[in-house]
DNA sequence: GCAGGATCAGGGAGCGCTCTCAGCAGTACG
DNA sequence: CGTACTGCTGAGAGCGCTCCCTGATCCTGC
């Protein structure tokens, strides 16, 4: 029979009534007290610390639509995806920004098809002042969903559709430098000395994967096709990948896979092979998951992108552009797409060789 | 300029008004539609259809008093708990069941002490149903902040203040059987003709480490205290403690750590010191963390626990004991501890153990 | 010392929904 | 054929809050 339930939870208006004031003046003082004179500001705010007020979302967001949330989508098609700290760590970013801001964050995990049309349809109801969105696939229909739901949104990673390809505007989105890691990569294998790299492509339906390729293509312009695999971003496709690579060009000296995962594999069948890393051959990660890339043998030289860092610029252009939108586009037309407007667009990440044992 | 901005979305009174009925009728059958005839139900989800009608949760619960939402609170204060994929496997069970209800996921996660304020502050708030607590430390504040906000909950993993040793009734938690798989990995050792094995605890402020620690005991009843190593559930933990084992008994011929980050540790300084693994040294995890467990060298014997079923468990045991409150307590007295009264009480979920190349 | 302007408090409407209660069918029975 | 009863439907009252707008208060300038 806790305090707390339902019956005693004391109203702006017993708010009020102990400060001596009307509910209008009590409620602006706990919307900041602007136009309320101290010594009144004072009284609410003793009231509201005796009573143990708490303002009553669902009526204020039922007159405001405002709801101080923000919903945070990750399809996720393979468990892979989230076997790894990814998500952790950038839901981590995320937290802390809505937190900074008063908003919670609302976690909309997706299993397959079906799924999408629920998240469109809780996205389209209004629940949420924004969305953050992990698309991961090209084909993802999530992005179509969200923008048919005109509900502003932030995208992880660069969208498959690129920029202005649909009719949409182009999408606001937080990503890494892949191709800029991945340049810094291969160039670090050439210095060695590497004269034959190769390189484990990524599930090439991710752009993170394909910018991947790109900057290995950057630096290696007219690479031998035999030095390209591709793999899916697991470790067996790792493996699978290395053994294609050695069986097409068995006197390679550098490797460049696409996540720290597949280079795992790739070591695997290295070592099977009985080529020494690094020392016969050269073999490089990306995405730095510690788990992996700190417990292999020899650890692994990958490159790092700010996981948490991403998570928490997605958070704030999003906050950035839901405010500016509501200074735009005035307070009773806001929740459109139209909102972000104006707002910071796309930022970049740049990324970090951590070089570690295997090159 | 969508149209789904403010001015456009329907009410429930639009729905009405095109089907030809009350806004009460309306409201029965977006609630399920008992007690209204048939031809009237068919009328009004055509127009819920046509008009692309969605309830307004705000306004809804303003009424009930029901949000068909729950927090789950991740209180984390190492980076390293959320390095592993036990949290978003976790969250993943959980969103199935929720989802399965129709509930949100709020999530809450907590960084430092200053933000348990904050989640108290949240939970007492009103603005959830219930909440899911991972509660990972003995001395965390958190389960006194809950059970003062007066929100049912259930906890994930034993929370360390035992059954009923405070004033609080007995929580509610959903549990692996830790004790029982450290036995069951033990006694594999044994099984295989070791008789010096070692154990290299958890933080043994964790109720997960304890228990495990007293599996082991349970079948090593009198075992040397120099072959139990304290550890902290890190690699680096891992190797320390391994040292330690091997300088204090340098014949051991088992070691169960009591997770696989720090068997892999573990593993290292066997190597090391030129110990075959599992010839000289048999080696056994706990978790069953696959990133860690599969690629380590040999593969890792270890204990499953299903952490995915457990999230799913956490969220069902809460989501009925909220219905079953509701039930008992009526509508007018829910929300307070009392909700889970009658409720099924805790599960502690069996484990398995998952025989590689370790042991 | 008083009008005029600025500033600030309060009354009241209404956000969209649920739910009680009264009322009106339709049916069976006297 | 009238009455009682069951079963649906609809009118209306709020849930707790914000915000517009009116009215009161205070200060400034002449």
């Amino acid at each position: 029979m806790s305090e707390s339930s339902t019956a005693s939870r004391p109203t702006l208006e017993a708010v009020a009534a102990r400060a001596g004031v009307s509910r209008a003046t009590a409620s602006r003082v706990v919307n900041g007290g602007d136009g309320v004179r101290e010594p009144l500001v004072e009284r609410v705010r003793r009231a509201v610390e005796e009573l143990g007020y708490v303002p009553n979302q669902a009526a204020r967001s039922l007159v405001t639509r405002r709801h101080d949330a923000v919903a945070v989508v990750i399809a996720e098609p393979e468990t892979r995806v989230f076997a790894d700290p990814f998500f952790a760590l950038q839901l981590r970013g995320i937290s802390k920004e809505l937190t900074a801001h008063d908003s919670q964050l609302v976690l909309l995990l997706t299993e397959g098809r079906d799924d999408h049309a629920r998240v469109g349809r809780y996205l389209a109801g209004g629940h949420v002042d924004g969305a953050l969105v992990f698309s991961l696939h090209l084909d993802d229909p999530l992005p179509e969903l969200i923008h048919g739901a005109g509900v502003p949104t932030v995208f992880g990673g660069r969208p498959g559709w690129g920029d202005g390809t649909r009719s949409a505007a182009s999408p606001v989105y937080v990503d890494s430098d892949n191709r800029g890691g991945a340049r810094e990569a291969v160039r670090h294998l050439a210095a060695l000395g590497r004269t034959r790299i190769a390189h484990i492509t990524g599930a090439l339906d991710q752009t993170s994967a394909v910018d991947r390729l790109d900057g290995f293509r950057d630096v290696m312009v007219d690479a031998d096709p035999r030095l390209i695999a591709e793999g899916d971003f697991t470790p067996a496709g790792g493996e699978r990948a290395m053994r294609q690579l050695l069986d097409g060009c068995p006197d390679l000296d550098g490797v460049f896979a696409a996540n720290d995962l597949m280079a795992s594999g790739a070591l695997r069948v290295l070592r099977e092979r009985g080529l020494r890393v690094p020392d016969d051959v050269a073999l490089i990660g990306f995405d730095d998951m510690l788990p992996v890339a700190e417990q292999t043998d020899p650890s692994l030289t990958t490159v790092r992108q700010d996981i948490e860092e991403m998570g928490r610029l997605m958070a704030r252009l999003l906050l950035r552009g839901l405010s500016a939108g509501a200074a735009t586009v005035g307070s009773a037309g806001a929740g459109s797409q139209e909102g972000l407007v104006g707002a910071p667009s796309s930022v970049v990440l740049p990324t970090t060789l951590v070089r570690r044992a295997s090159a």
